[in-house]
DNA sequence: CTGAAAGCGCTTACAG
DNA sequence: CTGAAAGCGCTTACAG
């Protein structure tokens, strides 16, 4: 770095005191009355000088950093790029800056990734919660630092939460399927204890039990570290056995995996199989035929998320929990 | 937030002093030979107090952040979504944070972000450069900021970068056309003076220079802010005219809104239209037919890209200039 | 209207 | 082997 300039540069040339400055820096002038004259000087110094307030000086006087820390499943996955792109949106706009860091579904990495943004004293935390990492967030609550959790949440925590009506979602598309003639229809999931998959997971599996097909009720789980290989395995089994006419995916990866083996075995859709995805993704575009989902309201999730935290950070005690509503996106992949 | 706890508190505890608590705890006990006992409680009260370093504190102290600051175009797009993954696994493993921001290819929002993280203290910075963003750059290298420019340069400054043999890739894209009998070849690109895009094109207009179809090089040029629309009007342009028999985009996006023109006007690919994309994304595996594209080692320019930063952060003045080399991945939209 | 001074939580020469 | 003290660049009560 280079010769940084400070308020003491600014407050020597034109002879005041750094107080000075820093009032008039930050607008003040009119607070602490002073004199025209010299909020003209210190402007015209500081920017003669090129003078940039260094915020991290200014946090650890404040306490506070403008900062919040995201923490997503995974950046690269475009559904949580999409998020962190809204959330940055929203948080510029108060001028806030996001620091990020993805967990993979690791309550471990979880845990390092919460220690390392805390530490750089973010003023609070938007989290997609990784399974088994109810103690790390129980934690930040009894800190009093601001959370909210997004995608996901943890029933044994009362806190901020953000996150689609999961059961809604599926149970609609169930009732979809069976309104078109299926009767047969699996589900693929994540193995995940966490509440949104179970949610989902309990909407189809309700939605057939009040059609009258408890008995036609097929999950299955796979397991988010070996997603790729269980897909196949998973896949194979169900289009040899024959004894499915629909399938609908629990989220956008499980659906595009799907798709790959469903590709990869010739599978006619719909004619053989009838698909429901999830979340969204170019790719439900450009299937054959394009695909029937269920959408999450990103641009509401991300900004909500941002809005009840930064509520928090300025100080409301309230605890919000907000349910999105899923729209039902039809295409062809049914009938 | 909460009763923070200090080095301070420690050292009252422990009854020394803080000097000593910091030795301790930044593993110095050795060199500053601290009696063993007392590094024993020292660590046993930071662990009873649940002590977490205050890293603003520390920041401001040092002189430096341990933060990369990444200003790409957009995060959403999965392009750089899968750069920042491996940034921020990269950044992490030597103990940095990413904080990030997109630019929308906007220099004015890139200079407003240039200014926030500089204001944060990053200890340098990966940018992906918009146009009209040298002014910027260049004051970064006058104040001796540690820069790595990503997926784009400018020609105008010298300083570090990491790149695609851009002129090279659709240089060899335009031969496989050729190879396959195409003559009637044309790109659509971005409008940018940014050099990676005029290189895409300079290797497009050579490689056909070099095969005799000069008159033959058609480059349809669509600006980033409104791809849609003019997306659309350019590919009825080219397709209604039938004087094209094979078509190569200059990006990821730009391929996506291609491919979605070709399907609403029934072109058949590769009977009617041959196509080879950039960069990649999981719709080139379900068009159909699956298309060839120049791939780009994401992996490795993510890499390179933090390795040389944090060279330059630790006092490397050598500026790297690497140039990384794609791969045609062949497909079934040719011939 | 303006300034001297304390303090945020660390690190680190310096002295003993 | 250990501690007192300065200082990073700000902000902000306090005093005048």
């Amino acid at each position: 770095m280079a010769k940084k300039v400070s308020m003491k540069d600014i407050a020597e040339k034109v002879g005041v005191s750094t107080a000075l400055v820093s009032y008039v820096l930050n607008g003040l002038e009119k607070e602490k009355r002073v004199g025209p004259e010299v909020v003209k000087r210190i402007h015209q110094v500081a920017k003669d000088l090129k003078y940039k307030p260094n915020q991290i000086a200014r946090s650890l006087r404040r306490g506070s950093t403008n900062t919040i820390g995201l923490i997503v499943a995974d950046i690269s996955n475009p559904f949580f790029g999409q998020l962190a792109r809204v959330i940055e949106d929203e948080a510029a706009e108060s001028g806030y800056t996001v620091v990020f860091g993805s967990s993979d579904e690791n309550s471990e990495k979880s845990a390092t990734l919460i220690d390392i943004l805390l530490n750089r004293q973010v003023d609070g935390l938007i989290i997609t919660p990784s399974e088994g990492s109810t103690e790390q967030i129980k934690m930040l609550l009894q800190g009093d630092i601001p959370v909210v959790l997004m995608d996901r949440y943890l029933p044994d925590i009362s806190t901020n939460r953000v996150v689609l009506d999961n059961f809604n979602a599926t149970y609609t598309a169930v009732n979809y399927f069976i309104s078109k003639g299926y009767k047969k229809v699996n589900m693929i999931a994540y193995k995940s204890s966490l509440v949104h998959m179970q949610e989902r997971i309990r909407g189809y599996q309700e939605a057939m039990k009040d059609n009258g097909l408890a008995n036609e009720v097929v999950v299955k789980e796979i397991s988010y570290s070996h997603a790729k290989s269980e897909m196949e395995k998973v896949m194979e089994d169900l289009l040899l056995d024959k004894k499915i006419d629909a399938l609908l995916f629990a989220t956008n990866a499980l659906s595009i995996s799907g798709l790959y083996a469903i590709r990869k075995h010739h599978i006619k859709v719909p004619e053989e199989l009838a698909v429901i995805g999830f979340d969204g993704h170019e790719v439900f575009d450009f299937f054959q035929p394009p695909l029937t989902y269920i959408q999450q309201p990103l641009e509401e999730m991300g900004k909500e998320s941002v809005k009840i935290l930064l509520d928090q950070i300025k100080g409301s005690r309230k605890k919000v929990q907000v349910e999105l509503t899923h729209r039902l996106i039809e295409r062809a992949s049914c009938l």
